[in-house]
DNA sequence: ATCAAGCTAGACGCTAACGTATAGATACAA
DNA sequence: TTGTATCTATACGTTAGCGTCTAGCTTGAT
């Protein structure tokens, strides 16, 4: 009666894992279900009994993205406990510190020609931006100076680690807290 | 004697035209040589007149990203000449009106896994990095608060285009303003 | 011991794209 | 008008990747 068999061959978790591996290399055409097999050394075969097909993969992990990047970190009870300041930066170094924005590359360039990854990209930024105008709103700022700082925000938060990857992740961290709070300073 | 000869076949500039348009969609693997003979209207034959191979054509582009998009923009008396607020301002105000960053997306990605690609990305970014600095430091901002600065404003005029594609351009561009100013505040 | 569920090996056919080869076409120059 | 430089059409060979098919193998349940 227990669904949880756990025979040993490649279950369809391994195959979405070695999906996002590859995705973090920067897009979505390095998924390939023939290099996913290879990685997990097995003939690409076993793909076609978790996936129908490599588009229904690629849907899976926009699925995945979807949920866990954006939601996730945005509905957090604790984090919006804390001041608002604290809580932008708490947010800033949890993204740093689990390297939450590996995929933002893959996945937005992907958006370019797909368009439901078009689409859960527009929610995420939506999700993202009412969260920082919540936070900024609290500090006083509104308007379209609040909705500046917050694009500003997720620009930085977004990009920074693809944009300077030859800046070293602890230089990186010990710069969030003057980038936060110059964001919040009326 | 002189070379300008103006046959009607397709010339070598046009096809780096359609390698740029096509490049502008997001990838580098948006740029196939039977996708350009085909929107040349023309059998891909011709393509090899002018190119090695297709990775001539790449490190064509590449050098044309180089030189236009950076060093043109970076190198440039007028603007140096101008207060620096003015300057970061009207800079802001070209990148978005002349749409010059509309490559980032697909060399950037490109970087990722060709070697080339990474140093001319590295060196744009140190290019652009100084040119910042300079203005940052004219307004007496130094150190690790002007790198950081920097930093903040060289993500958003890269990527704050590819990144809310939602948002109007006429409203993107009213944003400069209070931009440059949060950026310049002490 | 046997059976079904879950998974795999390996061979196959198909397509898109790369690059090559050859035989032209066109236009200006002498 | 004849030649040469600059392109082009068409056909071909090759590879990488998708997806399919069939005959299995392994493991827990009966």
């Amino acid at each position: 009666m227990m669904k949880k068999s756990v025979r040993r061959g490649v279950s369809k978790g391994q195959w979405l894992e070695a999906g996002l591996e590859f995705l973090a290399r920067g897009s979505v055409s390095a998924i390939s279900v023939e290099g996913l097999a290879k990685h997990l050394k097995i003939a690409k075969s076993g793909f076609y009994w978790h996936f129908k097909n490599r588009d229904e993969l690629l849907r899976d992990l926009l699925a995945y993205w979807s949920h866990e990047i954006t939601e996730v970190v945005t509905v957090n009870k604790e984090f919006l406990a804390m001041e608002p300041r604290i809580r932008l930066q708490k947010t800033a170094e949890m993204l740093h510190d689990f390297r939450l924005t590996q995929y933002e590359m893959a996945i937005r360039q992907w958006a370019l020609v797909d368009k439901e990854a078009a689409k859960i990209v527009r929610k995420a930024n939506r999700m993202r931006m009412n969260y920082l105008l919540l936070a900024l709103s609290e500090l006083g700022i509104e308007g379209e100076e609040a909705e500046m700082r917050a694009m500003t925000f997720l620009c930085y938060m977004t990009w920074e680690p693809h944009t300077f990857q030859e800046v070293t992740r602890k230089k990186r961290r010990s710069m969030i807290a003057a980038r936060v709070r110059m964001l919040t300073t009326v």
